[in-house]
DNA sequence: GATTATACTATACATTTGTATTTAAGTCAA
DNA sequence: TTGACTTAAATACAAATGTATAGTATAATC
């Protein structure tokens, strides 16, 4: 990607923000007026942005500029919460939803769980926190992953050796689980946390 | 709610699709064209849909028809990344976002950074971490801050005992900070983490 | 029968918007 | 100096787009 000077960059913030505010791209004019520039001004602008990949062209359709990698959101709903130490309740209404950027799910089958409790606390998760997890994907060691043990589910830290799996809690206070009847639902793709108050 | 007729059903749910892959609202010509319809023909179900609340227009601007409980995002700009063991690394390019819903950010100013270290990893804050923070707000015992100290930024729970400040770690191996240098720059309000591969 | 809502066509017009052209000034490097 | 690039303004024109009006037809309801 070439450099772009200061005023491109701000050109491009501003159609950045324009779009995510309300979620259409800024006609010329909208710009123009704006930055307090002619008409012709800005033509230049978008122009230097397209030719160094910041911005493509839809024909000449109105308000037809684009992101080469315009940011998609997908809704994923909140199905439940998820004791982090212990194991899962239900939530009856799934009218929630968090949404993240279609960059990171991907076209992955996703679902989002509240977390309860404190047993993947070093790692970074505590309660209240909502967690996005990847269904149907390959595990690694060392991977956070959402598991049915024994029909209840949990967050751990997934391990395997000898073809026998271990869910550790990074929380020491909590034993490390093992069973014949261990089911990986999904694994940690994202986390989101809302600081309220 | 009122309830929509088939044909009104059917041109709403083009105009969800169409906004999901461009990005951008259709314009009432888009709209015939796919249903091989008339303009007025259209616009009468425009209308419709106006009346019966599930569209919104605003002004007489092109492809300016809306919905009403869209999920807007702001761009948050990712400003830098801040040590919460030590301090601040200003990021040159600042043409990283975090998307976060306008119900989060209601219109306070915010900007974002990137976590290094690990003082506050009690609290769940860890390395690579994104934080959302809100400049200009009312701060309590125990929230969490980015403050300056002597010029220097830093991530740390804020206590205030006798008009003097303290700056907390959750990690008990960093000291409590305490200067008569201290700024807040804002509360935590946001906080967003990626697992990658 | 009269009224109302829906569905549709056709056309005209005003405004918005994209695009092109010309001119000019400043900076920086070869 | 020359050339390339950036920044900027002013204006004109063509295309896209929103809006308004008039007319036809069907079905449901009172």
């Amino acid at each position: 990607m070439k450099e772009l000077t200061d005023k491109q960059t701000k050109v491009l913030q501003f159609i950045n923000k324009f779009h995510a505010d309300n979620a259409m791209m800024p006609t010329v004019r909208e710009i123009a007026a704006n930055f307090k520039l002619s008409i012709g001004s800005v033509q230049q602008h978008l122009k230097a942005l397209q030719s160094k990949g910041f911005l493509i062209k839809r024909g000449s359709l109105s308000r037809g500029i684009d992101f080469p990698n315009r940011q998609n959101f997908s809704a994923v709903a909140i199905l439940g919460s998820v004791h982090a130490g212990t194991f899962l309740e239900q939530v009856e209404d799934a009218n929630d939803y968090v949404y993240i950027n279609t960059d990171i799910t991907r076209n992955r089958k996703c679902f989002a769980l509240k977390v309860k409790g404190d047993s993947m606390e070093p790692s970074g998760i505590v309660e209240g926190d909502t967690i996005v997890v990847s269904q149907g994907e390959k595990v690694y060691n060392g991977d956070i992953v959402v598991a049915l043990v024994d029909g209840e589910s949990a967050v751990k830290i997934f391990y395997k050796e000898h073809d026998k799996i271990f869910l550790k809690s990074s929380n020491p206070h909590y034993p490390t689980i093992t069973s014949d009847n261990i089911e990986i639902v999904g694994k940690l793709i994202y986390l989101v946390r809302e600081y309220k108050g």
